[in-house]
RNA sequence: GCGGGAGUAGCUCAGUUGGUUAGAGCGUCUGUUUGUGGCACAGAAGGCCGUGGGUUCAAGUCCCAUCUCUCGCCCCA
């Protein structure tokens, strides 16, 4: 029985071509977020299972996450995600932080499922948080830069929708208008949530057998129907409209809508699980019919903080998943063709190892990632190996070039070779990356 | 945890109602001589047909089981 090379289930290798397109979009999301002034933090991928015990699902928790003692018979869990660790540091400094905090990170979390598209054991997921401020500037802001992630990608307003709702609103609307009981309210809320993968008869028929026969006779289902068909938070009832919750979210409409964030909508049958958030929820979705997933979801959870002793900090963050990121912006051809970042590769003719060495110093000495080919190579074989590393320049040395200290340059795409010094071939390489920049 | 689909060369796949030594394209390697690649030509390597059992004179092909991958459901941090 020999070893596998297949990685292990959902999750995922990354060979250098695929390293380069991750590292893009991380690279691309940094420098959006620093623009912002947010910082980046870090913490261990293991956590006390306890920390997501105290705020999440007993199912999630049991059957989701990678959990087992360590050697000291302490609970352990690989982080599933990174709302409770960053919750933890920020309750640990609570008294000694400058407050607002902006913090974002990348870490990779585990989930233990069935693999499927969009879904896998392993990602990475960009957390973004805003700590401390507890009006809607923050909801704005936070809004504001998970759109300018996707703008820094390329995307078009057309493709990609951000949905707002808020739980305040829906705990009112199933409570106190629909006058549901708690364990009703929570199964309403989950039936919404998938309510668009269903028919509308199908939805009623659930609907219906979640609630007691004198609501089904007092037309309750009709309500909750007439209500979750309206598009804009003018259609709610009057009584609704008024709750500073509402007229909170309108006024992050219209904020958004004047900074040219048109395609911020409120939608009613967002509901984003039944965790942490407190208040205004927000989900980006694609609107490409392939990939018609939720790519980012955030929203307000005050109380998370809170939970280790301290007085809670009002808090709204995002997180955005690699994978479905990545989907994202493969059908819709927002991926660049990324090059490897070795500039030369360096064909060695005849017994010039060791003489060699001196030039090819130079040339990291001057900023140049210069690869050397292996000795004994024929030349022709060399310029193969280049091309198929996608390394665009190819410096000859062989005796004759070391007599003179003249190298030959070729670039093998246009097939262009020229004899040159060290220092010109440095300004020829550093002038053609920068014309072939994405 | 539940269901659909698929497993044949490194990759993408073909393989007739079961019938001799298992096929293609791409890729890899070698050569068409010596410091010039891509193209072309010639050649080579590479398969327990996912695994185990069964039916049959005969199984890549049919049946059962199992494993893996994949798409969905559940759930979604």
């Amino acid at each position: 029985m020999s070893l596998q090379t297949t990685p292990y289930k959902g999750a995922r290798d990354f060979y250098p071509e695929e390293k380069r397109i991750q590292n893009y979009m991380f690279d691309t999301v940094k420098h959006t977020v620093e623009l912002y002034g947010y910082e980046e933090y870090d913490a261990p991928i293991l956590e006390p299972l306890d920390l997501y015990l105290a705020k999440t699902g007993e199912e999630i928790v049991n059957e989701q996450t990678y959990a087992f003692e360590d050697r000291g018979g302490r609970k352990v869990a690989i982080r599933p995600e990174m709302t409770p660790t960053v919750s933890r540091m920020v309750a640990a400094k609570r008294q000694e932080l400058a407050y607002p905090l902006r913090w974002y990170s990348i870490p990779n979390l585990w989930r233990y499922e069935r693999p499927q598209r969009g879904r896998l054991r392993e990602h990475w997921q960009v957390n973004v948080d805003l700590f401390g401020i507890e009006g809607i500037s923050a909801e704005f802001e936070i809004i504001s830069v998970a759109d300018a992630i996707f703008k820094a990608f390329g995307a078009q307003r057309s493709m990609y929708a951000i949905r707002l709702n808020s739980r305040k609103l829906m705990d009112y609307l199933l409570s106190e208008y629909l006058g549901l009981d708690d364990a009703e309210a929570g199964a309403i809320a989950k039936l919404i949530d998938r309510m668009h993968k269903m028919e509308r008869a199908d939805f009623v028929t659930k609907a219906e057998a979640i609630m007691t026969p004198l609501e089904r006779e007092n037309g309750v289902v009709e309500r909750l129907l007439d209500i979750l068909s309206i598009k804009t938070t003018k259609e709610l009832p009057e009584i609704i409209r008024a709750l500073p919750t509402v007229l909170e979210l309108e006024h992050v409409l219209k904020l958004l809508d004047e900074a040219g964030i048109s395609n911020a909508n409120f939608d009613i049958t967002l509901m984003r699980g039944f965790d942490y958030y407190t208040d205004l929820v927000f989900e980006i979705f694609d609107t490409d019919q392939d990939n018609n997933r939720s790519m980012m979801g955030g929203g307000r959870y005050d109380g998370l903080v809170g939970l280790f002793g301290v007085e809670p900090i009002p808090t709204i963050g995002f997180g955005l998943g690699d994978v479905t990121l990545q989907n994202f912006l493969r059908s819709h051809h927002l991926l660049p063709n990324i090059q490897t970042p070795t500039q030369i590769y360096v064909a060695l003719v005849g017994e010039v190892f060791a003489s060699a060495q001196k030039p090819i110093t130079e040339l990291r000495d001057m900023g140049l990632n210069v690869a050397v080919s292996a000795p004994g190579k024929k030349i022709g074989d060399q310029f193969k190996i280049a091309q198929k590393k996608g390394i665009h320049y190819v410096l000859i040395i062989g005796e004759d070039e070391i007599q003179n200290e003249l190298f030959t340059l070729k670039n093998i795409v246009s097939g262009e070779e020229e004899k040159h010094s060290l220092e010109r071939i440095v300004s020829i390489i550093n002038d053609y990356r920068i014309n072939d920049s994405y």
